[in-house]
RNA sequence: GGCCCCGUAGCUCAGUGGAUAGAGCAACAGCCUUCUAAGCUGUGGGUCACACGUUCGAAUCGUGUCGGGGUCACCA
């Protein structure tokens, strides 16, 4: 249990000792003590002043003496200021703490959830590499994963591939009229930015065909359906969806290019799933359940044969389900995979991370299976989150405007290397080592920034100004990582006993520092908790970022190797330790890995 | 136009019912014979978009206004 659940106990405990009446912990507050004041937790008075009819010190000198009287051991004291009851917790209270095992305090698994949760995210296109959107898709969705296995989830990342359509098509038309046969392989090309060069390929010859028809007097919108090369990615469509074998053999192949090269990106990235939906394997699917829903009567029929339903009574729209030819459209495999999802890994919830443009078109798709009756319908989580923009606008893959996720990948990379050069660490370490240490820092820094703002705020990405490596940053927590790791090794030197298995004196006087840090360091728990019920990894960011912060600050106020007496270094060493362990794990659900040395 | 999200320091963001609203960047002033200065300490910088309301108490809740974005496809 954490201090605040205790001290809310402990408070709840007094009050019905006090006033013979059942309280509950909505109706009272207990924070943290603002530092101006003496203290550690406070329990604001003011909600209960009423109900009791009692005067802020009357009552919170009641229960200051109560809750002293039957908690000795754990607070030292109290004061009253206005409506504020603040309770000091004992030094030995904390201590105490750090005598625990530190891995029942950071990965206690205290088993909040045993829920089955699916997590969708990634999910690319076939046609172009990923990119810098597709970062923030990935990481949030990663850490969210991550997050919720902390809290005891059994958790399945997924990925559903958007392997089929006429997209596809203009990639493999392009490299059909243009290639010469060409590879990756004969390129030395990434397979992915490969295929998604053609079609880039596709699009300029595409315009150009346009104007061309334009200019010999065509409307335009006449033009853009009747250039040549778009009739010829029509008819491959047609083609695929036949299964004509050459179409299936080149699709095969070019698709076959792609995975290899977001296999290796995604490697890089230390991203992974437990399993991928290919959408040609799926977008069939939601076809049996329009004939349920049109028996049912959810769904409507037109006179043109497409199938409809109206969902008006809840403010959206009518939507359509099945085109008049019978052809499925986006949400109706959508609905198809839910449904095989749910049974198929007989989830307690699926969440979906997929950006804020599609929130309404989720909302439909929930809405949908309500009207269908399917059980799951309210375990369909959409986690939206806002684009990434550059300052010139918005990414279009069409106009070549995206940051590429792999060049800035190398760009991060490159950027630690840099920096490590100007900072003249580099003759520390072997060439091995700093190739390891460039990639996590570079690509360290570059996760802390996309996850350290709130998934649902938009973002404006700056490609003019690389990613900081000073401040609220990824290199500044994997830094004050290194350095506590830099002193343990020096405390084994200095041999001896093995201070972090020697006992602390219960005894030992704290500094405030010292108190902070422990306080701090007890509530990571907490803090998991909360990013898992928010779904939102910056909470863990901003919680890593302050207790490095706060280890800096003790850094230089005291020292560790040196202490004062042996009583503080074993104190310290435990404190240090534990520090360590947290920003270890913290990171570790943010994807970050943290160095020995920097 | 309907619905949804956002508006906090020059910039990027925390804080979502409690005390005098906090960080980072940028600016300025200090700190390396002492465990790694990718660090630490300090200074300046705010009508929390605006208005009204609810409350003992509002950046936080409600209503309205203004500004920015998204969405309302037989696209995915």
């Amino acid at each position: 249990m954490s201090f605040t659940t205790t001290i809310q106990a402990a408070a709840i405990e007094s009050l019905e000792e006090l006033y013979d009446h059942q309280f509950s912990d909505k109706d009272f507050q207990v924070n943290e003590t603002k530092p101006e004041f003496e203290g550690d937790y406070t329990i604001v008075l003011f909600s209960l002043l009423k109900p009791l009819k009692e005067s802020p010190d009357n009552l919170g000198k009641k229960l200051g003496n109560l809750i002293l009287k039957k908690n000795a051991s754990f607070f030292s004291g109290y004061n009253i200021i206005k409506g504020f009851l603040n309770l000091s917790v004992k030094d030995g209270a904390l201590v105490a703490l750090l005598q625990k095992n530190y891995n029942d305090i950071c990965f206690g698994k205290k088993a909040l959830s045993h829920k089955k949760v699916m997590v969708e995210y990634s999910s690319p296109n076939t046609n172009k590499p990923l990119h810098l959107g597709h970062l923030r898709n990935i990481f949030l969705g990663w850490s969210v994963a991550e997050i919720l296995k902390a809290t005891g989830c059994t958790v399945y990342k997924s990925s559903i591939v958007n392997d089929r359509g006429i997209h596809i098509c203009k990639s493999m038309i392009a490299w059909e009229e243009f290639a010469n046969g060409a590879t990756p392989a004969s390129t030395h090309t990434k397979g992915d930015h490969f295929v998604g060069d053609y079609y880039v390929k596709f699009n300029d010859e595409y315009k150009e065909e346009v104007s061309e028809l334009v200019r010999n007097g065509v409307e335009k919108t006449r033009a853009e359906k009747d250039a040549p090369i778009m009739k010829k990615t029509q008819q491959m469509l047609l083609d695929w969806e036949n299964g004509k074998p050459e179409v299936m053999e080149l699709w095969s192949k070019m698709n076959g290019w792609v995975y290899e090269g977001f296999d290796e990106t995604y490697k890089r990235l230390g991203s992974d799933f437990d399993k991928t939906f290919y959408e040609s394997n799926t977008y069939l699917l939601g076809k049996d359940f329009v004939q349920e829903g049109l028996s049912k009567g959810t769904f409507h029929k037109k006179e043109d044969g497409s199938v409809w339903i109206d969902l008006s009574d809840v403010g959206l729209d009518e939507k359509l389900l099945l085109r008049g030819d019978g052809t499925s459209v986006y949400i109706t495999q959508d609905i198809g995979l839910v449904k095989q999802k749910f049974e198929e890994y007989k989830l307690d919830k699926s969440i979906y991370v997929i950006g804020d443009e599609q929130i309404h078109h989720m909302k439909v798709l929930k809405e949908i299976c309500r009207k269908l009756g399917m059980p799951f319908a309210d375990k369909i989580i959409h986690l939206s989150y806002g684009m990434v923009e550059l300052t010139t606008g918005k990414m279009k893959s069409r106009e070549g405007t995206v940051v590429d996720a792999d060049d800035l990948v190398d760009e991060m990379v490159e950027t630690a290397k840099k920096h490590t050069e100007e900072l003249g660490k580099v003759k520390d370490f072997t060439e091995d080592e700093l190739k390891d240490l460039y990639e996590t820092l570079g690509l360290g820094a570059m996760k802390f920034y996309l996850l350290r703002v709130d998934p649902k705020k938009r973002m404006v990405f700056n490609p003019e100004e690389s990613i900081d490596f000073h401040g609220f940053t990824g290199p500044f927590v994997q830094y004050t990582y290194a350095r506590i790791k830099s002193i343990l090794r020096k405390v084994e030197e200095q041999g001896a006993s093995d201070n972090s298995q020697s006992k602390i004196t219960n005894e030992e006087k704290l500094f405030p520092l010292e108190r902070e840090l422990i306080i701090f360091l007890e509530k990571y728990l907490n803090v998991i908790s909360q990013a898992a019920e928010e779904l939102n990894p910056s909470v863990i960011a901003n919680y890593v970022f302050h207790l490095a912060k706060t280890f800096n600050s003790f850094y230089t106020e005291h020292s560790v190797a040196n202490a004062e007496s042996e009583e503080k270094k074993t104190l310290r060493v435990h404190i240090a330790v534990m520090t360590a362990t947290v920003i270890k794990s913290a990171m570790q659900l943010l994807g970050i890995k943290v160095p020995e040395r920097m």
